[in-house]
DNA sequence: ATTTATATTTTGATTAGTCAAAATATGTTT
DNA sequence: AAACATATTTTGACTAATCAAAATATAAAT
């Protein structure tokens, strides 16, 4: 069992991605989604599929799409978590803004030693969750499963707080930076319109704020606890 | 001008340590020396000198040796920094010890973005020297030679700095560590014996040491400043 | 149920980097 | 200078990852 390349390790993450990022049903990942999430074109996708279903990694049913085993579950969810500790690195000690880390951590996250993400994760305390409020998998690649809602669809006049921005875009990223709608604010959602597509907020220190559905939709959220 | 990957930063880097090892000649470094200090067969190195002198990096000539280009210089000075500036990070910052960090650093030098680096720089206030006493070249590439005496042929009973350790091997320095010989101390050189193949050492804490011939070659000393 | 559209797989080529081993050049001894 | 030893280069082959484009399968629509 020689080391994953970095290419097997960026399948395996975008496989393990695009499933969590399935509305529930344990469905296969297509071809095509898999191929443009990775950059290139379905029949690259295809052949690597089948050598990561020969390795037992995946399992791959042709014409339909592919699904992690319990292997490259665990794989996915230990390069994951190289990433996410990554992020919250070069954000807490390097000093990074959360906006910019992602594109960074995503070379490093192939070139980290074990030690190394090991020693970081001490030095952070053992965090839960990265700069964007995704969980990061402990050792043993096991993740706790939050299902927060949307700002789309969580109930309107309730204490909530920003638990995680699902999109690493990063002129995103700066506009939420700007709008102070990062992960651990408390906010309201006061309205939404569908005609004018239009989500209105409220933060905790009475600021209005209006973001569009589709952004909306990225950003989730859990109720307060009081 | 695609960036090198991360193979030719491998050979350009090994050319201009060659380069620096030369006891003062400017000759070409030969294929046989090259390829043994990158692991390769020499008919892999030939191959990729080639297509390096056809990139303008290098100078070669056939069945003579390699030498690097202004341009190609450049380049492996900045892979030195990078190099560098990482293990000092990883020294100062993370807190790993300076026998582990050759290796972790070798890895991240390919994947730290300019930014990262230069981040890094700042954080670590704009160093000189690696925790190997290795000098760590400018943005611009251009670095300050310093021509040390080892404790081979400096002279004794001198009050004298250990200014650079130029082994990378983790045993070699985990044994330095040991007997605190690590950059910065003071000590002077007893005496040598040839017979014996050996050199006494004693620190400024009145403390005696004894290496070999070989290993004290490979640390170097300035004359202490009074 | 055929046709049409779309997605997937296959085929053939390409690039970077490598090795093994044969061919060739250089240098050193007598 | 001829013979030998050593180093270098060349040749042919291989692997991982990719793309373009042809072939094929699946799904949708008439």
């Amino acid at each position: 069992m020689p080391l994953p390349s970095s290419t097997v390790e960026d399948y395996l993450k975008a496989i393990y991605q695009a499933e969590a990022g399935q509305k529930k049903k344990r469905g296969l990942i297509s071809m095509g989604h898999l191929a443009s999430s990775l950059g290139v074109v379905p029949g690259t996708a295809t052949t690597m599929v089948k050598t990561l279903a020969e390795s037992g990694l995946v399992y791959y049913e042709p014409y339909t799409g592919v699904r992690l085993t319990g292997a490259g579950k665990k794989l996915a969810a230990l390069v994951l978590r190289r990433h996410r500790l990554m992020e919250l690195f070069l954000v807490r000690v390097v000093g990074m803004s959360w906006a910019d880390v992602h594109d960074e951590a995503e070379r490093l996250e192939h070139a980290a030693s074990d030690e190394l993400i090991e020693r970081i994760d001490k030095m952070l305390g053992h965090p839960t969750t990265d700069p964007h409020g995704d969980p990061i998998p402990d050792s043993e690649g096991s993740l706790e499963i939050h299902d927060y809602q949307t700002l789309l669809n969580c109930p309107t006049d309730t204490p909530l707080v920003l638990t995680r921005v699902t999109d690493q875009d990063s002129n995103f990223l700066r506009f939420l930076d700007q709008t102070q709608l990062t992960p651990g604010i408390e906010l309201k959602v006061i309205s939404r319109n569908n005609a004018s597509d239009q989500i209105l907020l409220q933060t905790k220190d009475k600021k209005s704020i209006t973001i569009g559905m589709r952004a909306g939709e990225k950003l989730q959220v859990g109720i307060k606890n009081i």
